[in-house]
DNA sequence: ATCGTTTATCGGCGATTTACGATGGACGGA
DNA sequence: TCCGTCCATCGTAAATCGCCGATAAACGAT
C-alpha cells in the first residue's frame, strides 16, 4: 500500500462518497434497465445534476455507457467494481493491526 | 440500501477519500506507535494539516484516541472499521447486477 | 417542418474542502 | 524559571463540490 495506490485507490472512494451516487450504482444494478430517466425519477435532484453525479462515476471508471440514439444507456462496470473491491480488501488487510499492546486507549469515552 | 444506509456510508467513504487519510489510516496499523509526530513525518503536508484530517477520521469514527499529556495517541477503531468492511459487503453484493442481457454496450470504446 | 422528449453541458451561486502559517496551551528538561 | 517540543485550533486563501436553471443537441412523432 504506497502513495499512488493509495492516490488511486481515494480517487474512487470519492466517486462512492455521495449518497447520490451510491444510490444511482444500487439503481443500474436493480436491473430496471440503463435509462438516465429512470435514475432522475429515483432521487430529488435536477436532471442536471443528476447527469453531472453520473459523469463523476464514468470518469472514476465505475460505470460505462453514454448516450446512444438520444437516449442513455449505462451499466456498471462488473470489473472495475470487482477490482475495487479487491483493493479495499487490501486495504482492510493492512489495518488488521498487529497485536497492539492496548497501549492506546486515553479515556475509551463514556463506557 | 435504502436511503439513511447509503448516506450514513457515503459519509465513511468521505472520510477515506484522501490519500493523506488513508496513509494515516495505514501508518496507525503499521505498529508504529500512535504518535502524531510520526505521522506528520511519513505525509508531505504541515502539522496543521495532518491534524485535520486526523479530526476528519475522529468524526467518521473510523479511529479513536486524543491527546493524553502533550503527546497524543490514536489508534484504529478496529470495530468501526470491521463494520464498514461489512458494509461494503453488503454494497457490493447489491452490486452484483442480476444478468444483464449485455443490452448496455454503447460502445465499448476503442477495444 | 415543427413539436416534445431526453440528455449533456454551461454559467453561476453558496458551501465545503484542502492547505498553510501563526498562535497558544501543555508538558519535559536544562 | 525559561526553552524547546508537541499538538490543536484559528484565520484565511484557493480550489473544489453540489446544486440549480437555462440552453443546446439529437432524436421520434406528428
Amino acid at each position: 500500500m504506497d502513495g499512488p495506490l493509495l492516490h488511486q485507490l481515494a480517487d474512487r472512494l470519492k466517486a462512492l462518497s455521495h449518497p447520490a451516487r451510491l444510490k444511482v450504482l444500487v439503481t443500474l444494478a436493480g436491473g430496471d434497465g440503463c435509462q438516465c430517466g429512470a435514475i432522475v425519477a429515483g432521487l430529488p435532484l435536477a436532471q442536471s445534476t443528476v447527469s453531472q453525479h453520473i459523469k463523476v462515476l464514468l470518469e472514476a471508471g465505475l460505470i460505462r455507457g453514454g448516450t446512444e440514439k438520444g437516449r442513455a444507456c449505462y451499466c456498471l462496470d462488473a470489473e472495475a467494481l470487482a477490482t475495487l473491491r479487491r483493493d479495499l480488501d487490501i486495504l482492510f488487510s493492512a489495518l488488521h493491526a498487529p497485536a497492539p499492546d492496548a497501549a492506546c486507549e486515553p479515556e475509551k469515552a463514556h463506557v
